[in-house]
DNA sequence: CCCATATACGACTATTAGTCGTAATCATTG
DNA sequence: CAATGATTACGACTAATAGTCGTATATGGG
């Protein structure tokens, strides 16, 4: 119980997600203050990086767009790179979507895997510079890659499951591995995610667009 | 002609390429202290770069590990980063290999572009950290990028080549566009190197293999 | 043998991620 | 409401290292 109330709370992380930030009612003063600023620190350095790139911009320049002294940030966040690490948390959460999707059994698995790849591009589709940061952060410190590979690892699990339903449903070719076929979406996705970082020409969602139509053509049912 | 002579000639890059050095006999003395001096930097950082991870490598260290001078790295090597840039300059070389061998006619064009994933991934291949090492670099400096980016296209343009002559000999489908399929055979492959660099599992043969199988199948003439 | 030029060298600077002790702020309790 | 203990803010400081620069040395040509 190390860091029970200190200054890392579990709930954060979903503040982080959403939009508008809920829930922060239910707190102290001081709790509400600490979420606010970790907030604040989160998107000021998501901002950053996505204009001036990652390497660009130093811890420095994060707190002093959130106005806070220096040492606060790493109250909040181990390191520069750990915000990159809490994004790619933040982007399992919709993969998680995905398989809630499925289950509703309302979509066909090509509408729920096609809108996957276009949400989980969202975020890192606001600048090549922002994407290039999040996939250095993935290779960088040894903490983070830790903390990536569990969501990568774990994000293929569920496609799998996804993967698994569109077999069932004769939507997939099911000699597939469906392993395998989770594993081939998670490298077409970041594959397309890196060229398109160097390039940033059209829209991250027109390349994400045309690897997606590839990719379902290797995958859907053909005889 | 800023470096007619001046530190990094030309051929030395050919040099680095190939295993054993040749041509070194029909240069003055000088040069070749040179060539030797900027081959051995080369692969000592190569070297160190697998075994620690890029960042955790000192240019003191490797400036150590080639025995001279920590200034005489910058004689030649712009930075850190720019030996990377040259390695990536080298497999760029592999890519003309591919196009050679398609237009001599005696391979099929899905031994040549499977040979290709394969000669490519070689080095990268020899430890997961160069391999993120290798990635990183595409992504850092600007100067670094920009060289990478033009040894990208200029790699798909001879891809799409390839392409187009697997066309003509029907072994690929012939409503894609040669261009797109050109990219995304790099987005395959670098999504592949990507997270294997991840999780460096067995071999990346090994991924490479399954990824290469996928990638055929979308590509290939179905009908 | 001497000069011009290419190369080697390592002390030096500048930058910045991350640490740490201290000060301010808040919640709680009697 | 005052006192107390916990949490959070703060910025001066350290450590590490990429890259620069002026100087020294070696080479090849004339």
């Amino acid at each position: 119980m190390a860091n029970s109330h200190k200054y890392h709370s579990a709930a954060l992380i979903e503040a982080l997600a959403s939009e508008n930030l809920p829930h922060l009612q239910s707190m102290g003063r001081r709790q509400r203050r600490a979420a606010e600023t970790r907030v604040r620190l989160f998107r000021c350095a998501l901002q950053l990086f996505a204009e001036r790139g990652f390497p660009n911009v130093t811890v420095e320049d994060i707190t002093e767009a959130a106005d806070v002294g220096k040492g606060t940030f790493f109250n909040y966040f181990e390191s520069k790179d750990h915000v990159l690490g809490v994004m790619a948390e933040i982007q399992l959460g919709k993969v998680r979507e995905a398989v809630t999707l499925t289950e509703s059994g309302k979509q066909t698995i090509h509408s729920v895997l096609h809108r996957l790849f276009l949400r989980v591009a969202e975020e890192p589709g606001r600048s090549p510079d922002l994407a290039r940061a999040l996939i250095s952060s993935f290779l960088a410190s040894k903490r983070v890659r830790h903390l990536i590979d569990r969501n990568l690892s774990e994000g293929r699990k569920m496609v799998a499951q996804v993967v698994a339903a569109g077999q069932k449903r004769r939507e997939i070719d099911s000699r597939l591995e469906k392993k395998k076929v989770a594993l081939q979406l998670q490298q077409a996705f970041m594959g397309t995610l890196l060229l398109w970082s160097l390039e940033g020409q059209p829209a991250l969602e027109a390349w994400i667009e045309e690897s997606f139509q590839h990719f379902w053509r290797a995958i859907a049912i053909s005889s």
